[in-house]
DNA sequence: AGTAAATACAACCATCAGTTGTTAGACTTT
DNA sequence: AAAGTCTAACAACTGATGGTTGTATTTACT
């Protein structure tokens, strides 16, 4: 039950630090598989992993157990974000310039150039790192 | 390391309220050897376990969490990830086109690739705008 | 100092946390 | 649209360890 709860909490925070479950795993040195068995409540959470995934996500351990959404504080920023789509509830810090570069995101509502800008940015890292370590 | 101090934790708020471990034991189900395990550490705990003391003792289950009586408080949120860049805590959630987006910006170390991209942001929602309406 | 309690220590056992393997789906690329 | 890649779900197996029982200390009260 409780690990039910706690489980569906690393998700929606893995989700919404953009981690897959494989780079998860690795930080906290199990298999993707064990912690598909966390999210789901499947086994249970000992203390120490629950420590473990504390220190991967950069959080407070007792953040897990915090009942109902710690409401965000949306205001700051203000920008028309679309109510339907399906939005991740936690999600990792941002700095000043990922902020801008969001709210530009967020602008410009035609889908191919959004599309195109990642696209690009796909190229450009992978590049980045071809250049930086020929395997 | 965790289980110690959660287990030092659980012999002090037992003997504060004045059980024996036997008693302790009975009222969540276990051996009392398994409760002296717990008390040093000796064996990992489970929320669960966490869970079902808490219900015991009548506590809040953070309790077990707090290091002295001073409460540790949000100010912990992730500032690991990337020393001395301040970053934000909160923001509109994103979606998963966003975190893609985000997740690649942050993969290019190449300044002047993040600023070229914003910049480029910049000019498309420009043009957007003045074609949509001409003031 | 005897005995009844609470706690500590040890050895064993059965479960289940964690592994590997396979499959299915979601995106990208050609 | 087919092939390749990445992510997540599902299954079967196994070794570690959570949990048990048994025995030995310690503590405390008469």
């Amino acid at each position: 039950m409780i690990d039910k709860k706690i489980g569906l909490k690393i998700k929606q925070i893995r989700e919404g630090w953009g981690l897959t479950q494989i780079e998860l795993a690795e930080k906290i040195g199990v298999s993707f598989q064990q912690i598909q068995k966390y999210e789901k409540g499947a086994t249970r959470i000992s203390v120490m992993r629950l420590q473990q995934l504390s220190e991967a996500f950069g959080i407070n351990i007792v953040k897990f157990f915090e009942e109902k959404e710690k409401t965000l504080e949306v205001s700051d920023i203000a920008l028309k974000y679309t109510p339907g789509e399906d939005r991740i509830e936690s999600f990792p810090p941002l700095n000043k310039q990922e902020i801008t570069l969001l709210k530009l995101f967020r602008k410009t509502r035609n889908k191919k150039v959004r599309e195109g800008i990642i696209k690009q940015l796909r190229g450009i890292v992978e590049m980045e790192n071809q250049h930086k370590e020929p395997s």
